[in-house]
RNA sequence: CGGGGCGUAGCGCAGUUUGGUUAGCGCGCCUGGUUCGGGACCAGGAGGUCGGUGGUUCGAAUCCACUCGCCCCGACCA
C-alpha cells in the first residue's frame, strides 16, 4: 500500500474529549473516530488491527475444535422473557419495537439465542459435546461509556458456547477455552492474569476473568505476589490485615455523641481507632426483608459479595426508611435491640471485644459492646478486601491493582438449558438438560488495552502480530529514490510482509512523527545518501534502535528481528 | 440518576466576566515557487447560520430561559 493513496487521517493534536491514552492515540493515529457516546467508526488502520486480532482468535478457537457461526444481532423478545433477562438486563439492553408493535432487542450477549440453536439440533448424547462461536457486534446501553473504546455501547465480541452431556465434559470444554484464551492474549501481545470472578448477570458457578494490569482499567483485582492468588475484588477473600489494639472500654454503656455520625467522626470523638467501631448498614432484600449488616469500621461492605448471599436485587435502605424504622438517623443505628428480620456479620468483627456500635437513638453510641450482646444470625464474608490484607492461601500480603477485563469465561451449568428446555437424551434414555459454558473476548478491548499498555510519549508501540502494518518504508526524498524504493517494497511484499510505503511529499520529520504515532514495529528508511552505497536504515519502534543494513540482507534482518516484537 | 467541565472554520484554541463596526490565532486545506534525515520556508487564497430554539436589547458568540450533544467523577458504605 502506498501511503499517498491511503486513508490514514493522522492528527497532530489530541481530540478535545479524549483523556485516556488509548483514546488519544487511536484517534490521532487515524484508527477510530467517534460517532456518538460509546459508538465508534473504525477507519482502515483500526479495521486492519481488528481483523488481525480476529484472525488470531479464529485460529485458536478452531484449534480447540470450535466451529464458527453467526447469530442474529436483532432478536425477538420472547427468549429474553423466558430466561428472565428481559427484566434483569433492564435498561442495559437496547429494546425496540417493530412496525407491528412487537418487542425486539439488540442482543447484548447470546446465551439465549445459542441455547435455542442447541435445543433445536442437539437431541442425543451422541451429538455432544459441541463448541460454537461467533465474532459479532454486541449492543449494551451502558450507563456511562468510558475511555474511548474501552467501554462502549456497540462493540465486537468473540463469544463461544460449549454444550456437554456431563459435568466432567464441561470442565474439559472450560479448560480448553482457558488454554485457548491464554494463547490468544499472548499472541496478541498482552500479559494477562487470570482471576476468580463474579458471574453476575450470566449466572452459573465458576467464572474467571482475563485481566490486563493497567491504571486505566475500571476493575480492581486482588493479587498475592507470594503465591499468585488473584481474584476480582468483587469476590476476593482474605484475612483481615490489621489487628485491633485492645479496647479501653471495660463496660457497656450509652455515650452521648452529638452529631457524630461517620466511623471517622465517632473514632475521633471517642479517641479510638476506626477498627473498633462496628458499622451497621441496613439492606432490604428483593422480598422486602430487612437485613442489618455488621462490619468492622475500617472495612467496606462488598455489595457484589452480599448479592451472592441474598440475590442481585438487594439494596441499601434509604435514609428516610431507616429513620422511620429505627427512630434514629443513619449514623446512629446499631444492632442492639434492632427490630429487623436478620442480623448478619462479617467475619472481621469475630475477634472484637468491647467495641462501639450505634445507639439506635440520635446522638448516641454504645461502647464496650461484645458479640454476646447481639443476636447475630450468621457470619459471612461480605467484606471488600483492602490493600495489606492477608492471603488465605499462603499468608502473604495482598495488594490491589487496576485492570482491564479482556476476557471472561463461565461455567453456566444448566441455567439456560433448563429455562429454555434444551434437553438431550442420555445413554439410558433419560432426558437431561445440556450442560453449558459461555466464553467471551472483547476484540476492541484487546486493541485498546494494547495501546494502554504499549505506548510512549511519541505514540503507539504495536506488537508485530497485530500491527496495522508490519513494515513501514519511509522514503526521505521520493523524487530521487522512487525506483530503488519500489524495488524494496516489491521484494518485501513478495516475501509476505504486510508493508506500507510512505511515498508522500512531506518532510522527513513529518514522516518519522507519523510512523511513531501510528506505531509500526519496523521502519525501513530509504535515503538518497545511503541507497547509493546499497544500504537502508532499519528503525525498531519498540527499542528505538537504528542501524544500517545492506539491501540484500534486509529481508533476513527483519525476519530475525520480528521474533522479539 | 447526582456532581463538575465543555460546545466558536476540518482539527486545537482565544474572544464571553464588563453586549458595540468586516469574529481572531495556530495547524490543516488550495495555487505558485524554493526545499527534502526529525512535524520546512516565502507569496497569494478559500473556509464560520459562534451546538439549537426562543427571549431581552437600537445592537447578542457575549445577558436570560429552554433544549441537544460530548467528556470526567460518583451512584447511596452511614
Amino acid at each position: 500500500m502506498r501511503w499517498s493513496n491511503s486513508f490514514i487521517p493522522t492528527r497532530k493534536e489530541n481530540p478535545r474529549e479524549a483523556e485516556f491514552v488509548s483514546h488519544r492515540y487511536l484517534v490521532r493515529g487515524g484508527f477510530v473516530e467517534q460517532h456518538a457516546s460509546g459508538v465508534y467508526t473504525f477507519l482502515p488502520l483500526g479495521r486492519k488491527v481488528m481483523l488481525k486480532i480476529e484472525k488470531i482468535i479464529r485460529e485458536e478457537m478452531n484449534r480447540i475444535g470450535a466451529q464458527e457461526v453467526l447469530l442474529p444481532a436483532l432478536t425477538s423478545a420472547d427468549v429474553w422473557k423466558q430466561t428472565g433477562r428481559w427484566e434483569s438486563f433492564g435498561n442495559d439492553m437496547f429494546k425496540l419495537k417493530d412496525r407491528w408493535d412487537r418487542d425486539l432487542a439488540l442482543a447484548p450477549t447470546h446465551e439465549e439465542i445459542m441455547t435455542l440453536l442447541a435445543k433445536e439440533h442437539l437431541k442425543s448424547y451422541r451429538d455432544l459435546p459441541q463448541i460454537w462461536y461467533q465474532i459479532q457486534t454486541k449492543f449494551r446501553d451502558e450507563p456511562r461509556p468510558r475511555g474511548g473504546i474501552l467501554r462502549v455501547r456497540e462493540f465486537s465480541m468473540k463469544d463461544s458456547y460449549s454444550f456437554d452431556a456431563t459435568w466432567e465434559g464441561l470442565d474439559e470444554s472450560y479448560e480448553k477455552h482457558r488454554e485457548a484464551y491464554l494463547n490468544i492474549f499472548k499472541r496478541a501481545g498482552l500479559n494477562v492474569i487470570v482471576v476468580k470472578a463474579s458471574s453476575g448477570l450470566m449466572g452459573g458457578s465458576d467464572s474467571e476473568e482475563f485481566m490486563v494490569l493497567s491504571g486505566s482499567g475500571e476493575d480492581r483485582i486482588v493479587h498475592c505476589k507470594k503465591c499468585g492468588y488473584s481474584a476480582n475484588v468483587e469476590v476476593a477473600a482474605a484475612r483481615v490485615g490489621k489487628e485491633v489494639v485492645p479496647s479501653k472500654f471495660q463496660r457497656k454503656e450509652k455515650v452521648h455523641t452529638p452529631s457524630v455520625r461517620t466511623v471517622e467522626e465517632v473514632a475521633d470523638f471517642l479517641g479510638v481507632e476506626p477498627a473498633l467501631i462496628v458499622k451497621s448498614l441496613l439492606y432490604v432484600t428483593e422480598d422486602g426483608r430487612d437485613v442489618l449488616v455488621l462490619i468492622r469500621g475500617d472495612y467496606d461492605v462488598s455489595e457484589s459479595k452480599l448479592a451472592n448471599v441474598y440475590g442481585a436485587n438487594l439494596h441499601l435502605a434509604t435514609g428516610e426508611y431507616i429513620t422511620k424504622k429505627f427512630n434514629a438517623e443513619p449514623g446512629f443505628i446499631g444492632p442492639i435491640d434492632a427490630e429487623v428480620d436478620e442480623i448478619i456479620a462479617d467475619e472481621s468483627i469475630k475477634n472484637l471485644n468491647n467495641f462501639v456500635v450505634g445507639g439506635n437513638r440520635n446522638d448516641y453510641h454504645i461502647v464496650g459492646v461484645n458479640l454476646e450482646d447481639i443476636k447475630i444470625t450468621r457470619f459471612v464474608d461480605i467484606r471488600e478486601v483492602k490493600d495489606g490484607d492477608i492471603c488465605l492461601e499462603c499468608g502473604g500480603e495482598l495488594s490491589l491493582e487496576n485492570a482491564i477485563e479482556v476476557g471472561h469465561i463461565f461455567k453456566l451449568g444448566t441455567k439456560y438449558s433448563v429455562s429454555l428446555e434444551a434437553y438431550f437424551t442420555d445413554k439410558n434414555g433419560e432426558k437431561k438438560p445440556i450442560i453449558m459454558g459461555s466464553y467471551g473476548i472483547g476484540v476492541g478491548r484487546i486493541m485498546a488495552a494494547n495501546v494502554e499498555v504499549n505506548h510512549d510519549e511519541k505514540g503507539i508501540i504495536w506488537p508485530y502480530s497485530i500491527a496495522p502494518f508490519e513494515v513501514n518504508i519511509i522514503e526521505i526524498d521520493p523524487k530521487k529514490t522512487q525506483e530503488e524504493t519500489q524495488a524494496i517494497y516489491k521484494e518485501l511484499k513478495g516475501k509476505g510482509f504486510d508493508v506500507i510505503w510512505d511515498d508522500r511529499e512531506l518532510s522527513a520529520g513529518a514522516k518519522f512523527k507519523d510512523a511513531e504515532l501510528v506505531g509500526f514495529p519496523v521502519n525501513v528508511v530509504v535515503s538518497p545518501k545511503k541507497i547509493g552505497s546499497g544500504t537502508v536504515e532499519l528503525q525498531i519502534r519498540k527499542t528505538g534502535e537504528k542501524f544500517d543494513v545492506k539491501k540484500e540482507e534486509l529481508v533476513s534482518k527483519i525476519r530475525s528481528v520480528r521474533k522479539e516484537l
